[in-house]
DNA sequence: CGTCTATTTGAATGTACTCAAAAGCGGTGG
DNA sequence: CCACCGCTTTTGAGTACATTCAAATAGACG
């Protein structure tokens, strides 16, 4: 079942669209399945899609030098994800995007957005919206990792967000707050034990 | 001399506007000068403008509960700087702007912002594109602050960006770079005497 | 020239990492 | 349905990177 009803929803909060103009957005639109540790971006390939995630998980990240992974975002229900740097720019992925769950995506291509813009200015303005957004989170991101202690931040993203921390593997989970994966097994058994 | 020059040719890089829209534009924004050590947003008050730094240099930062100081943003000439958690959702600001030298600010507020871009629906477009860019390079901050060590985040930063690093105080770079003004004075000493 | 702030230097400390080994868990095939 | 294999998490010991605190020096500004 291809539903379009959430995504036309998520879509509704942001701008008022007319019938027709609902009609053609979701006539961009396609759906995609992919299964848990499947790829849908590579470093080295140019990145297509922006992703809407209708049921699933999936994570963002690059592999350092070190051949360390470092998450840069999780996207679970009613979230967006890419690799955004190569989807603006049209430029060779850095980043591996990949499913953490099997997962349904409603992807728009580049050349569908440039398109969409064009022709209804509406969806400019929703995209500078979520654009936004995403900037004021990712500088409240900078500002916890600046500031905060990793057992503080890791008080944090559990107080935030329980449905991923409870969803995503814990390497995920400690590549995206910035530490080792034994550390934050450290934090958690510290912590249940004192309960 | 309030010389919107540079601010138009900065607008222009991003869209083409008629003489008229142009001088519409003009029209709404404010020329502020702040002298050195002088805040334009302090925590509290809700932040009114999105500024342009046509000539000096400011920073924003955070005060944590330990009474330190974090530095998410420096912006010098044809940069643009705000508390933009406050400005976007027009709430009261966590951070403070503060100006590192004498500087001369063009401002637009945010019932102008709004205005123009219904006047206008190609700023709709701009605004998107500059967040977009914006939301990017804090992207590429966070990967370098999970993957990178102390010293090669500093060797990183006066590589990039030589004429911010030369010319603001240590203890701000330190402190957006995420480490102690004593650390970083360590990196540098340890620096120009292998040299 | 004097004062105030910023930077440097050193010693002691702490937070988080690395490496290695063991235990736990989940998926797959017999 | 159980047994096994591989991947994830746990645990511990030793280590490293960066911090804190304090004191000395340097620099900026009036």
């Amino acid at each position: 079942m291809n539903d379009y009803t959430k995504i036309k929803n998520y879509v509704a909060r942001h701008i008022q669209l007319t019938e027709e103009e609902e009609t053609y957005f979701v006539s961009l639109l396609r759906t995609t399945r992919v299964k848990k540790k499947q790829f849908i971006v590579q470093p080295g390939f140019t990145c297509k899609y922006r992703s809407y995630v209708l049921t699933g998980a999936m994570r963002a990240y690059l592999i350092d030098n070190k051949a360390q992974e470092h998450t840069v975002a999780f996207a679970i229900e009613d979230w967006w994800i890419s690799d955004y740097n190569s989807y603006i720019n049209q430029e060779p992925a850095t980043l591996f995007v990949e499913a953490l769950e099997d997962t349904i995506l409603i992807q728009i291509d580049y050349n569908a957005e440039q398109l969409l813009m064009e022709t209804i200015p509406k969806f400019e303005r929703f995209f500078r919206i979520i654009t936004q957004r995403s900037f004021a989170f990712l500088q409240k991101r900078i500002l916890s990792n600046l500031s905060k202690s990793a057992h503080e931040r890791y008080e944090e993203f559990i107080e935030k967000y329980p449905s991923i921390a409870n969803r995503v593997p814990q390497y995920a989970l400690a590549s995206y707050l910035g530490f080792s994966p034994e550390f934050l097994s450290k934090i958690r058994n510290k912590r249940t034990g004192k309960s």
